[in-house]
DNA sequence: GTTCAGAGTGGAACCGGTTCCACTTTTGTA
DNA sequence: TACAAAAGTGGAACCGGTTCCACTCTGAAC
């Protein structure tokens, strides 16, 4: 086990001083005669001398690393965010590390701490609605912060990016509405998020355009986390008069209502249209595939990554960003025209 | 933006000198009287104090951070690996920094030299199967290295985590075999892979055993990356005896797999009997749900985790270990007895 | 009443970089 | 040829912790 080498070996073997190498490791920091910079540099290379994080972090006071907060990478939309947002920050020589909450605030604020113990510059996060104070502490002591896909509003200076939550659930809903259905279903986040809410409102504007009521009994709020969503599809089934259409407005939970939707031999689209938040593969692979909003994963981490790069780098302007980015509707084969069904 | 207190900002607060708010800070590190012990922490809490990573971690000089380098996360194996070693690391005070090679081995040198940079103390990794010598490097600056998936047999010292590759093919083979299959395809990783090679010795073994010769044409290897798994299950069906049972050994391609047998209007298990090395929601969701290798992807994060912490924290005995840990067998509907074809 | 062990404390060096500043050497211009 | 401006260099302080060591002050043992 060997111990690597420090720039003050490598200025001893180069015949320089440590001030010279340092400008060599930074270009711009100040001038270095051509000659000596050859010879650093092969000393560099031949001691396979590696400049040490911690101690360039101590001295800059910030770290060039970013944090990302996500609930779990369980769920495949924030493990695909997360891959694109490694992939875009690998590029830019920024590291990424990263913390789940399982929707959890307290985990969230022990994530929030470590992360300012960490001093990352920036920190890229689905938050969990809480720790308001603390997300402000993080931005006060300079920490670039974005939400991605979710927002808190009580916060007024972050920087947002999501999709069109409103649009999407208006056009899903707007979608089976045109396709004859009256009574359709609901299950989406809490009303305490802001995807739950503008969801819900999307949902309820296309009703009153298409003077439609709104029966509260079909929208069901269900925790990102956990199975609820399997139990909120059977309750709804089992309501009297039974949805004919179902929106399913909680990426989180599309595979549990799906499974229970499949275990109750439900019959897509007879029984029931449906419809899906998610963007993933398997959707397609089922029988029948079914009809998606697309969420744009690649759109919300570029951005969201964007924006903390542009953040730390200063380069731009002041004032909160807030990024919508289309989500696309994606018909297959899951919604049917409602047949009148005999009342029973 | 204010600026964060440091341990001399306490020190002064507190009345006492810096050495007494480090041991404070690190119980072991020597006595402090009670009653200033009460005072250094009253001041800590009033002040906000955190100690800051970079500093300790350039002192100490290294880091209690791992790496974590998989092929990417928009594969939900590495996703819920990820998951999983995040969630485990957190509860004992660890950080993850993730990185993704794309199983590009440029990508993994390039990741292996930042994770040195930032002083990791370990590593968990499932490997391109490049860059011996790097890893070689790794270990020499006492970088705990774990494998978990996949191994490099040339490095001799490492630790490896994998499941059990060679049953759980054999037992997949066998399993069609006594369904009276005897043209069974293999779709499976690179020869160049440690689970690759194994799991081709266990078709192979199930084949001798049953003394039936091996087809080289049935087995079909495909890298990780990409989408060429859809195109091996195209032309494995294209063949003029083609296979009446495939066996899909490469977890990463396995969505692509389906995916072509699904747009081909394969029928499972009548035209196609089919198993695959996943352990994923939507494998049951199908129509047929598909009979599944489980991949314990729980245990892999555990044990990898438990040995590089073991290793951190020098209780681990001397040599590497190597953990196998089993994978279950699932039958599900998509595998059915052979009924004997009329030959055209 | 010594002697000694051990608790308790603070000063200062150290980890490995960056950066400021003072100083010398070169270059350009009048 | 003179002299200012710019290029080039190294010393030393600094970032914020940890740790070694010397020192004082107890209290217990003889």
């Amino acid at each position: 086990m060997k111990k690597a080498p420090t720039i003050r070996d490598v200025a001893a073997a180069a015949g320089v001083s440590v001030s010279v190498v340092s400008r060599v490791l930074n270009p711009d920091s100040g001038p270095v005669a051509p000659a000596k910079r050859q010879d650093v540099l092969r000393v560099i290379e031949e001691l396979g001398y590696r400049p040490r994080a911690a101690a360039r972090e101590l001295s800059a006071g910030h770290a060039l690393t970013i944090g990302l907060v996500v609930t779990d990478l369980s769920n495949p939309f924030f493990a695909r965010l997360a891959d694109r947002i490694v992939w875009e920050a690998r590029s830019h020589g920024v590291q990424v590390v990263l913390m789940t909450t399982q929707e959890d605030p307290h985990l969230e604020a022990e994530s929030l701490d470590t992360l300012l113990d960490r001093s990352v510059s920036g920190v890229i996060a689905t938050p969990t609605g809480g720790n308001i104070e603390k997300w402000a502490r993080l931005q006060d002591l300079g920490v670039n912060v974005v939400f991605v896909d979710r927002t808190i509003e009580e916060l007024g200076d972050v920087d947002v990016v999501s999709i069109e939550n409103f649009d999407s659930a208006q056009r899903s809903a707007e979608y089976l509405i045109a396709l004859g259905h009256t009574r359709i279903g609901l299950l989406t986040g809490p009303r305490s998020t802001s995807t739950g809410r503008a969801r819900i409102a999307g949902y309820e504007a296309a009703h009153k355009a298409a003077s439609l009521e709104v029966d509260p009994l079909l929208i069901r709020e269900v925790p990102f986390r956990g199975d609820a969503g399997g139990d909120a599809v059977g309750s709804l089934l089992a309501m009297p008069e039974r949805p004919t259409g179902l929106v399913v407005g909680n990426t989180a939970q599309v595979q549990s209502a799906v499974r229970r939707l499949v275990q109750v031999g439900t019959r897509i689209p007879d029984d029931l249209s449906v419809i899906v938040f998610d963007d993933n593969p398997w959707t397609e692979l089922m029988s029948p595939p079914l009809s998606i909003i697309r969420q744009p994963l690649d759109m919300l981490a570029v951005h969201s990554l964007e924006l903390v790069l542009g953040r730390m780098q200063g380069k731009l302007p002041e004032g909160p960003r807030f990024i919508e980015v289309k989500a696309d509707f994606l018909a297959r084969n899951s919604c049917a025209p409602l047949v009148q069904q005999p009342t029973h």
